[in-house]
DNA sequence: ACTGTTATGTTATAATGTAACATTTGTAGC
DNA sequence: GCTACAAATGTTACATTATAACATAACAGT
């Protein structure tokens, strides 16, 4: 079955994030305790720490956070809960900003394509074969064996635009 | 009409690059005239330097060039004559690589999409609107308005393929 | 408890990019 | 040519992002 699911839109501003951190915490205890991963103290901080928002957080912002609770904390600290994090699909690099965003959905690991709004700062994920698919097609007819992909695109979101046309 | 163009497709490890870099030169001093501006010694140097493969190429790794025939050259001198470059649409900036390759078609200001070759590190760009109008259609069901999009595939191209298959 | 593995602590440094201000060079009008 | 303004470069310092390397601690299987 193809994919084409919009894996996390943007939120109205005035949605109820508690339950998005909630849901993404459950879901990662979920994934570990499935994979046999620990997900330790210091995992799970940082994840909720991405989850903060559903704006990309910065390694650094993270690791300022982090330091309040626990002043031993260095930047390998966050980097290595981020490359734990990473690799199993907890989170996303966004690569043109050097910022980390969390997913709900690691189950099947993927590289989603993102949305991310100039204003608001705000990131949607799509995970869509049809887009896949076309950038296979391309590739193909030169040869090329596609086996990562980084899809970010930055514009405007519906929230946004509505906003400044008041 | 619409544009469905391998810009810079993989060159077979033996073609003349001579002829790449002196074509991207004089694309780009066209340009300049063109448009009125100016393709200063530091200017066109670091085009050069972008051009001497079709590998993207590291700020600091221009920089240490540049100060081969220049001391007087610091970050700032790289990086703005970067800007000017990426500016005019000479360079193309590859994020998950921070690294920056050549172009060789200015004219229409465009953003590419960019295969990467893990093994030998070359890039071929495509400048799609197949790929451009069907992020627009999903951008459009979420009520998203583009303003800038990063393309850019990973995985192994046809020359190396056939390598490893010998 | 012993042992190998995984995770964390700790220090230092590498790699990438920008701010701010001084100086020089180019350009347009006189 | 001279002047004045703008554009480009020089220079120093620093901000941001990320990793190397080695020590210690916590955990899991026997």
């Amino acid at each position: 079955m193809s994919k084409n699911k919009l894996l996390s839109p943007f939120k109205p501003a005035s949605h109820k994030h508690q339950k998005c951190l909630q849901s993404a915490i459950s879901v990662a205890k979920k994934h570990c305790e499935v994979e046999g991963l620990r997900l330790t103290p210091i995992r799970q901080r940082v994840l909720e720490l991405v989850w903060q928002s559903h704006e990309p957080v910065k390694a650094y912002d993270i690791l300022d956070e982090l330091k309040r609770s626990k002043s031993s904390s260095a930047p390998p600290t966050v980097y290595r809960a981020l490359d734990f994090l990473l690799e199993e699909g907890l989170v996303h690099k966004i690569e043109s900003l050097n910022a980390y965003i969390g997913c709900g959905n690691p189950k099947d690991i993927h590289k989603g394509q993102f949305f991310i709004c100039h204003d608001c700062g705000s990131v949607a994920e799509l995970d869509d074969d049809e887009i896949r698919d076309l950038l296979q097609k391309k590739a193909k007819r030169f040869g090329f064996e596609i086996n990562d992909e980084m899809v970010e695109i930055k514009g405007y979101c519906l929230e946004c635009r509505e906003l400044k046309n008041k």
